[in-house]
DNA sequence: GATTTTCACTGGCATTTCGCAAGTGACATT
DNA sequence: AATGTCACTTGCGAAATGCCAGTGAAAATC
């Protein structure tokens, strides 16, 4: 059974506790998608440029919100749909995140225009501000470009 | 054999590609130990409150290295002892670390006492040119004290 | 109102990674 | 020469991951 709660706290360092929450490939990157993409619903994250296995992306949502860091409600008008949104916990991941975009824009070869990232380092706590705005908002509008590739050397991209 | 390189980079977006480096529970940890506890050699990771295993420990030293984060060479003085250093990639992690720290101190029961987080989170851009400082002049001092538990309840402690 | 499609999952299965214990070999200490 | 230390490896069972193929409920289409 996989998503249990992980009672088992291996320091008091908050660093560390973070990283037991957050420390894998994929939790980031959902906060992401809810943060600046402006996802809801498992559709969504199941088609972001990664490719994430179904049963991975439900077992991160489930995680995340038994720590608090998203929520997740039945829509009302088609109750097929469950729409999930960070909690104030996942918004003040902000700034995580932010820093881990302009550490692997600038040290690694990613998509992001030199421009943009430029202009993102310069107005971090801006763009922070405006996340969390759009966060009380309920704005769903995506934040920053997806920097997505042409879909050239992507596995599993059976869905045109 | 672990730790192979990975060629394959799953998207162009830089969040992505940093926790493709970083989405574990212990690199970040590996990095935080080299930035803000000075420490410099296998022993004093493998002894650090976590209690991470020999072969993970091994094979995040060798990716971390394989990836620029880190470097290693054999101390003149002990030829069997290895000392890694952050790279300036590396130490660029300290926003990112920092975050970390503030977010889990903020929203997950940890042992840092809440006087030191106001002044760190008030203090936030000071702490991180003094971690700077201290990599630039090879400064070991820790440059916070570790949150240590009393060594109640760990597993592992078989070393006294 | 029967069929098809959409949505959010769940289950099965092979592969990979993890955690732990027990070495190993080079070097240092006594 | 004997013992200890250091930085790893190796082996192995357990857990997590990735991939694919469903499933059941609800909506859309015919």
């Amino acid at each position: 059974m996989p998503g249990k709660v992980k009672l088992l706290r291996r320091s008091g360092c908050p660093v560390s506790l973070s990283l037991e929450i957050l420390g894998d490939r994929w939790s980031l990157l959902v906060i992401r998608d809810l943060m600046v993409r402006g996802f809801r619903t498992f559709k969504e994250f199941e088609e972001s440029d990664e490719g994430i296995a179904t049963n991975i992306l439900a077992d991160r949502l489930r995680r995340l919100e038994t720590n608090g860091i998203i929520t997740a409600e039945t829509e009302k008008t088609d109750r097929r749909r469950r729409s999930y949104r960070l909690t104030e916990k996942g918004i003040d991941l902000a700034p995580v995140l932010m820093d881990l975009l302009i550490w692997g824009a600038r040290h690694e070869e990613s998509l992001a225009p030199p421009a943009l990232m430029a202009q993102l380092e310069k107005n971090r706590e801006g763009v922070i501000a405006e996340a969390r705005r759009r966060w009380r908002e309920r704005d769903s509008m995506p934040l920053i470009p997806s920097f997505a590739d042409d879909g050239a050397d992507r596995r599993s991209r059976k869905r045109r």
